[in-house]
DNA sequence: CATTTTTGTCATCAAATTGTCATATTGGCG
DNA sequence: CGCCAATATGACAATTTGATGACAAAAATG
């Protein structure tokens, strides 16, 4: 749920905007004000996914869309266009210079968000934050909501994160600091065994509908959610 | 999949990137913002590839590649070459000082950890985390599970360690020391013969679903695993 | 501002793992 | 066949590792 998304837009208030959207929903925005600026930055590395005004001062959105589409090596980043217009023959346009999608002003953050977890979902879908459900036991990141066999289940932040964490990637170790890392955040220092605990604290509360177990402990390398018995 | 990778680069804005995402696929990313700071770093310990910016200020990448392949200790690890000139000339020349691959900028993390991978696979197959499967016997570093015919089969850390490399390099014989260099770790003061009852301890789990006889013993050389029957 | 939740860390306990040794087997060879 | 070296095996004590309960600081809540 971690994207790199660059945010090509020249009116400096919708892009703080868009921004703060992109942190809050969990990626990593990177910000350029122009087309020639966002070539530039695109130089030296790749982003997961463009948000792309329409409008730009310079070379346009739909200038900058067609020439990463014509280039190889950008060519398979998918671009979402933001417009003020929504005139439709506009939006032919656009989906023809290769744009994934299209957002036209003024957008909700909510539309903003489902049509990058929709692109997202096409290209990556491990980014996307689908509900997920392992063996009833069920988590929504939605509405913020587990379930075990329809039973809700009360979670502390930090529980709830690392369920989630586990349950979008189901049947696999991670180590205490791979977990320290996508749970936590990369930055943030916690001790190892800090991990231990909060697994703990989530059994604890998986218990009540008989979940727990499926929290399992890999001697040596960490954790893993898994369905299959541990015997 | 849990390499240790050091990542030459003089600009810390990519720097950052890469050993984000070289974190986020689960490798140890280790820095170096100079060659003179890449040696000092490897007269310590050896990582397990190397990701090598083509520019550097003081010593190019191109030349301290030459220099590590030059010197017997490190003449090993692989290197993957990072460069913003996408010529065929600079390429050839690239490899020819012992590249062991070459990624353009701009580039994906997708691009990035599939090459990363495939090299990983060719030097070092342990770590490329893949499954392994010999004569029904199966072995998934991700999951961290092995199964005999289906059947779970429990083992211990180093017993995991062990089988996870002999399978990765099957139908060849390994000595006592080299296990220890490579399941140990090359620091290690153990015991020779030490191996020999982690090499029980391994039959012993296998005999469960009739695999022990893959594990072979090699009078006077050491230990195989191998499909093939023992004569 | 008082109260409740959440969080990170520690100390301690139970269990699993590990390296080594002593002893038993095995295979090769004269 | 008998000897020797190499390997297999069983036992064991030291060490690691994970689980658990308690606790105080920090953050959220009203």
């Amino acid at each position: 749920m971690s994207a790199m998304i660059l945010v090509v837009e020249d009116e400096p208030a919708i892009r703080e905007l868009v921004v703060l959207n992109l942190q809050q929903a969990g990626h990593r925005p990177v910000v350029a004000g122009s087309a020639e600026q966002a070539l530039a930055l695109m130089r030296e590395a790749l982003p997961d996914m463009i948000l792309l005004d329409w409008m730009l001062p310079g070379m346009s959105g739909v200038e900058l869309a067609r020439r990463l589409k014509a280039d190889k090596r950008t060519r398979d980043v998918p671009i979402i266009m933001l417009t003020a217009r929504s005139d439709e023959q506009d939006k032919i346009t656009g989906l023809e210079t290769g744009a994934d999608d299209y957002i036209t002003k003024p957008f909700s953050p909510r539309e903003m968000n489902a049509r990058i977890k929709a692109v997202l979902r096409r290209r990556a879908p491990q980014m996307a934050g689908d509900a997920a459900e392992v063996a009833g036991l069920r988590l929504d990141p939605a509405t913020h909501r587990v379930t075990g066999n329809d039973r809700p289940i009360e979670l502390g932040p930090t529980e709830f994160r690392l369920l989630h964490f586990l349950m979008a990637h189901p049947e696999r170790v991670y180590s205490r600091a791979q977990l320290l890392d996508q749970v936590w955040g990369n930055h943030v220092f916690v001790e190892d065994r800090t991990v231990d605990v909060h697994i703990r604290r989530l059994r604890c509360a998986l218990e009540a509908t008989g979940h727990d177990g499926l929290v399992q402990t890999v001697r040596g390398s960490g954790y893993r959610l898994s369905a299959h018995a541990n015997s």
